[in-house]
DNA sequence: AGCTTCATTGGGCAAATTTCCCGATCTGCA
DNA sequence: TGCAGATCGGGAAATTTGCCCAATGAAGCT
């Protein structure tokens, strides 16, 4: 019997890996109200899942080899606009947030989270609310006071291009011969990208510029 | 009432994700003979969780933030040389499974694995057998047909450490801290790493470490 | 036009880091 | 027993960074 018919909330679950998939099943299957209806391990198969069951919600880790959780997302928006996505991620950046919210997402909670919010925010886009856990709405709140956008709007073109070229792995001399720069001001570039960016390591500059979309690994 | 005094099997998980951890407990226990009988975050805990309780199973995911799982491995082995310990990873990739088996590990799985796989597995590193899941023992297989030139096999256990989390965005002084060691040596490794893998830039030493799956980006 | 702003380009110089070199342990192993 | 190799760190010169500065030019506003 339906837990949609029953009045319960009817789920899909989206993962890319099995035992984790059928471990929060289980936890979520602990609530009487909750129905696992289906589940799917990549994008394509989580649209054919919610066209086959149309759940009352999707929980959806975003972070899935092939075609992204985004793209999902959307397709599965473009289908029933009135889905419920909640994305479940490892990862609670500013930005990662805003892409699945601007994607259509109806919440956001990381798997740092206790299960207890996951269930709760269920709930709440099951009742058609948005939600997401704590440690996403204190990123997302620092975001708004610090007027800091996408990380790469503070940054101007030359800057930009200039982190482009440093997360493929060029050395600044390499970069100062292919933009005609001396190597003093790559070097000052590289000092003001990473102070207005806040990274510390030339790796979190290549995360943030992966997280960007400015470089793919 | 304990498992292991009931011939069943009591186990500590150890994931720094508290729904993914939460989830696969219960996968475990809905085995009749499983008992997970403590949980941990992170190394340090994970430790701390062993000699308080002693299971006679340890499930454990090795990319966690901070000191290593292959530290942690280690650590219980030094305190237990009888000690069963089924690294739980989300890669699989030969370098790291050689590292987990070296480390001390008796078993690898990873979570693209059937739950059922996961089970069997620790059925057997509880028995005292090794274990690991079929695309783990495919890719150790392969490897020992066509040795794989991976760039992690000119490197250390230690450098390799020290790679994993140069790529994580670690700073230097972080790293010393987290390993014991003077900022001094890890300054040297970096070097060392640089001039044994042919790298000229950090952002290549983290393409590197992510295609190797020592990074997860 | 006159003014302010800001992106872009680089110099300078002290402080920090990197680069190589070296030796000391501690293993495993033949 | 003795060798090879992994691990750990010191030393010193060479290089890079961190952070300051100035000059230019292109908008943009009034």
């Amino acid at each position: 019997m339906s837990a949609a018919r029953t009045g319960g909330i009817s789920i899909l679950l989206v993962d890319d890996h099995p035992v984790v998939r059928q471990g929060y099943r289980r936890v979520l299957e602990h609530q009487d109200d909750f129905s696992v209806v289906a589940e799917a391990d990549n994008a394509a198969n989580a649209y054919r899942a919610f066209k086959a069951h149309e759940p009352d919600v999707v929980v959806m880790d975003i972070s899935m080899p092939g075609a992204s959780g985004l793209e999902a997302i959307r397709n599965i928006r473009a289908r029933n606009s009135d889905a419920r996505i909640l994305v479940f991620s490892m990862h609670s950046e500013a930005a990662q947030v805003k892409a699945a919210f601007g994607a259509g997402a109806s919440g956001f909670v990381t798997k740092g989270s206790e299960p207890a919010e996951l269930i709760q925010a269920i709930r709440s886009v099951a009742r058609g609310e948005h939600a997401m856990s704590d440690d996403v709405a204190r990123v997302l709140a620092m975001e708004s006071l610090v007027p800091t956008k996408s990380a790469l709007d503070q940054l101007g073109e030359r800057e930009i291009e200039i982190l482009r070229q440093l997360a493929a792995g060029n050395t600044k001399e390499q970069i100062a011969a292919n933009l005609n720069l001396s190597t003093k001001t790559v070097q000052n570039y590289h000092y003001l990208i990473k102070a207005k960016t806040g990274t510390r390591t030339d790796a979190q500059l290549v995360r943030l510029a992966v997280e960007c979309g400015l470089a793919n690994l």
